[in-house]
DNA sequence: AATTGTTTCAAACATCTGTTTGAATTAACA
DNA sequence: TGTTAATTCAAACAGATGTTTGAAACAATT
């Protein structure tokens, strides 16, 4: 009540609720996120939400397409000069997408939120695939076009970009098993998005036969 | 209503509920899910959740146990005659994996289930982790022992397991967006359990140097 | 057949939650 | 300054939902 009063239209109320639940819906979910619980992390009145949004649903799309804006602006497609060696590129790539995933725990609600609408898509993922998800997937298809025959089928050039994308995704999905799995002090220690992006881009390398196999990799620079 | 007579005390109350509860919990989350809503699928009343369970909380924690008894009942941990290579070993156990994931739509929900409880984790989760995911997660470090350089550190044998695994999970986890990102035409002639654990356990087992790099492919220094 | 313990049932209860409302407050402007 | 529109606020509303209750139906035992 005190603070509420300096802090009162510093930022409009539009924007404030939209920081706010952001975390809220990415912690919780759509359905036990309550709107009470998101007007009080604002700061501001309970019919607000309804005022700006019209109902819940429509905010939480709009939380969505927020989070996806700015984790477009966060993380800008990485651009190569010509000629840049494909397995140079697709090592920045990965290391890129597992930072995205697990790094900078701040904005870790942005892709949090991410995963729910994946894994239980609401209105809001067409759009989710077509700004975010598209985008990156063709960049990464067009590093690997570079690596592989032009025989390559396309439907084997999917699969191996979704295995790439899918040990990244691993770490954001289940963190908290791997936690577990593996014992508090290993995943402290080797579970940063820095070690975790060099062993997938070694081993999505090694597979491609861009570098040696695993086991007596060396790092390539 | 006239059905429910016939139906009546044919299977306990207790199990009916269970039973109905899975797909359920698996479909809308602990939290939309109503107890109405399984009590109406189970032909069963009301209050029979409560006088059965408690309440809606250890419903819930009974059904995912069950459905994890249920999953380990029907794919059995395989047995291999000794000597047999590690690499069949492993292609086996990828294809068992990702079988697991996708495969048999009619038991889907229990796998749905499980991903629910990895991205959220409630109570039932550290038993989920101790009775289903570490004797598998076992298993794989075992082939993936006769693999590797003893000098390996278990850290880097995890991280490889991982890799395997996320693979895997993807396709249960992102379905959706693997299909709006392929086409509905690829998604159905590409991505059946077979192909994908074909095409993982190459992955992997390239990557690993078992075999050779995914075919023909044209190495970029 | 009577008794006893268990299970089922319809109804009600208490609470939570999204939404609405109408007055009060603030901001914009003439 | 006075008027108008936009915004905020406390309060209430309406519906859904988990849970309880007390009676009825049923099963088992004597």
């Amino acid at each position: 009540m005190e603070s509420q009063l300096e802090e009162k239209r510093c930022a409009d109320t539009r924007t404030r609720i939209l920081t706010s639940a952001g975390p809220v819906f990415a912690e919780k979910g759509f359905r036990a996120a309550t709107v009470r619980e998101i007007c009080q992390v604002a700061n501001v009145n309970l019919a607000s939400v309804n005022y700006h949004f019209g109902d819940k649903q429509r905010l939480y799309i709009e939380t969505v397409k927020q989070a996806q804006r700015k984790r477009i602006k966060q993380v800008p497609s990485p651009e190569w000069s010509p000629g840049t060696p494909a397995g140079y590129k697709l090592r920045a790539f990965t290391i890129a997408l597992i930072t995205r995933m697990i790094g900078v725990e701040e904005q870790s609600w942005q892709t949090r939120l991410m995963m729910r609408e994946i894994l239980q898509p609401t209105q809001a993922c067409e759009e989710l695939v077509r700004d975010y998800f598209r985008p990156q997937f063709n960049i990464l298809l067009e590093i690997l076009d570079e690596i592989l025959p032009p025989a390559t089928t396309a439907a084997r050039r999917h699969q191996i970009a979704f295995s790439i994308v899918g040990q990244c995704l691993y770490y954001r999905v289940a963190d908290s098993v791997v936690g577990l799995l593996v014992g508090e002090r290993e995943f402290g220690q080797h579970y940063g998005a820095a070690e975790l992006g060099e062993h997938i881009a070694q081993f999505t390398l090694a597979a491609l036969g861009v570098t040696e196999p695993l086991p007596n990799v060396v790092v390539i620079k």
